[in-house]
Order: C-alpha cells, then sequence, then structure tokens
DNA sequence: CATGATCATGGAAACCGTTGTCAATTTCAA
DNA sequence: TTGAAATTGACAACGGTTTCCATGATCATG
C-alpha cells in the first residue's frame, strides 16, 4: 500500500493508476531535481519496474497537463519536476539540475502594473533564476 | 549603400558582411514580432534576395550569440527579434507575436534578495509575461 | 465470472526543427 | 591580382518527441 497516495494523485488527475504510472509519479517524489523522459527511462530500466520509453513520454506529459508537474525547458529538451498546485517560480541549479520553488509577490505586482499600462492581456508570465546553489557553487 | 549600418554591425559582430547576412538582418530591422529561421527563409525566398535555409540558421545563431537578437522560444522551435544591447524583459503577443522590450528593476531587486538569502550564484534570470497586445486583444 | 467497450502500453517508424558535411564560391588583406 | 580563410547551400544526418498499431490491461454491466 505504498503507493496510495501515488494512485490518488493519479485519478484526481483523471487518469488509470496503472503499474506503470505509479511507477513514473513515485520516481519523481522526493527528488529535487528535474529529470528528462529519457533520463528517467534509463533509469527505471535498471530496475524491477521499468516503463516504455513512450510511455514515460506519455506520463510526463499528462501529469504536466494536469498540473502535479512543472517542465523546466533545458538545452534542446524538457526536464520535469513534481510542484505544488499554487502559482510560483523557480531557482534552477544549471550544475544538479535541482529546483527550488519560489513565491515573489513583487514579480505578481510588476505583472500587473505593466499590463494595465499598456492594456496587454496578460494569459501568463514566466519568472526563474538560473546559476548554481549553495551546494554546488562550493565545489 | 543602404546598408552602411548593417554592414557595420556586422563586422562588429566580428562577421564578414555577406549579402546573405546583410539580407537577414535588413529582413529583421523594424520588425516588431519574433521570427523564426523557417519563416524567414520563407519570406525571403520570394523576394529577388533568396537565402538558403541553412544559412538563415547559421545567421540567427550567430546574429544571437554577438547579442544582436534575443531568441524567443516558442512551440517546439526558437524565434529572434533584433535586441537593445541592455537586460531587459519581454512582453510578448502569443497572437501576433509582438516582443516588447521591458525594463524592470522590481525584477532585478528580487532576484538579487533571493540569491543573497539563499547562497545562489546567479549567472542568469528570465522574466517574461505572456498575452495579447492591445491590438490583438480587441480583436 | 464472462464479455465486450474503452483505455493503456511499447517497439518501430515517422516527424520536424536543427546541425553537420563538403565541394564550390566569396571575401578581404596583402 | 591573388591566395588563404571564411561563407554558402544542397543534402544527409541527428536527436528529442510523436504517431502507429497490434497487443494487453482495466472496468463497467449483466
Ligand atoms: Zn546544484
Ligand atoms: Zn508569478
Ligand atoms: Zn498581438
Ligand atoms: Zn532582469
Amino acid at each position: 500500500m505504498r503507493d496510495a497516495v501515488t494512485s490518488e494523485a493519479l485519478r484526481e488527475a483523471g487518469l488509470r493508476a496503472t503499474r506503470q504510472r505509479t511507477t513514473v509519479l513515485d520516481a519523481l517524489r522526493g527528488r529535487p531535481d528535474a529529470i528528462t523522459a529519457q533520463e528517467l527511462h534509463g533509469e527505471l530500466r535498471g530496475t524491477g519496474e521499468p516503463v516504455g520509453l513512450t510511455t514515460v513520454y506519455r506520463t510526463l506529459a499528462s501529469l504536466a497537463d494536469a498540473g502535479l508537474l512543472d517542465a523546466i525547458p533545458r538545452e534542446g529538451e524538457q526536464a520535469f519536476r513534481l510542484c505544488s498546485d499554487d502559482h510560483h517560480h523557480h531557482l534552477i541549479c544549471e550544475a544538479c539540475n535541482r529546483v527550488d520553488e519560489l513565491t515573489a509577490e513583487e514579480v505578481e505586482r510588476w505583472v500587473d502594473a505593466v499590463a494595465s499600462r499598456r492594456g496587454f492581456r496578460v494569459t501568463g508570465h514566466r519568472a526563474d533564476i538560473f546559476g548554481l546553489c549553495a551546494a554546488c557553487a562550493r565545489s
């Protein structure tokens, strides 16, 4: 019963709780870094619960659609990370791919101010910081 | 001699001022929207100054490297737009691809505050607003 | 339990934006 | 003018992602 929460989350996302999907979602839990479909496929390949590459791609896309994952663009490919429901921004380490969530009142106010000043109808915005996390910077 | 400025800009970027490169850079002048390599290649195909697709790709990449262009990521591909030298953010219309530059003191302060608070070594940041420009919103 | 109807899986092939290859051409300093 | 070095462009290759489709799992319903 170690994946009761996982199955629940999948069902809430409107997805059947298959072995593959719970495996993918479980692999994401507690992981501080964003990971790509290919990387995840590689990691699962070794374990007793492999998941087809196509299925990993599909599952990550579905979970991101459902708002359970954030898509973190990386050089030429796309990485994913479990995220909270609420709107947030990111602190992204380019060395270890760790992603921390940030709330940013000043950014939200900036967006509103700019939009109303220029008659712009906002559908979304993005504000992320790239660099080296404390651990990576020290080495 | 209508492209004296263009040639000059190319040379400053460390690139020879060939017909193809001046054509590409001229096509970008005065254009309010970001455009992809394929789109630009298509537009130039009709004119008397066509440029090979590979060359368009290479030229846009070089100009972006030189800091003359901003790369604006679009669904699965990359669009480019002439930009100013100084650091700035973007107001991006998803309908007409118009891109306006924004300066944002609040954002810069936010980045510094977050970084110093979490011992993060910043190498870059991004803050862009997506939606519909005044013209597109009204239709 | 059947028993279909629907959804999910995964290997292989296709897709598509982009980059590499390389012979022919152009640029530019001397 | 001239030759070394840079540039061009048709074409092939690349790599992440998606599509195909035959097989297998899931889930109502009787
Ligand atoms: Zn790190
Ligand atoms: Zn925000
Ligand atoms: Zn617009
Ligand atoms: Zn900034």
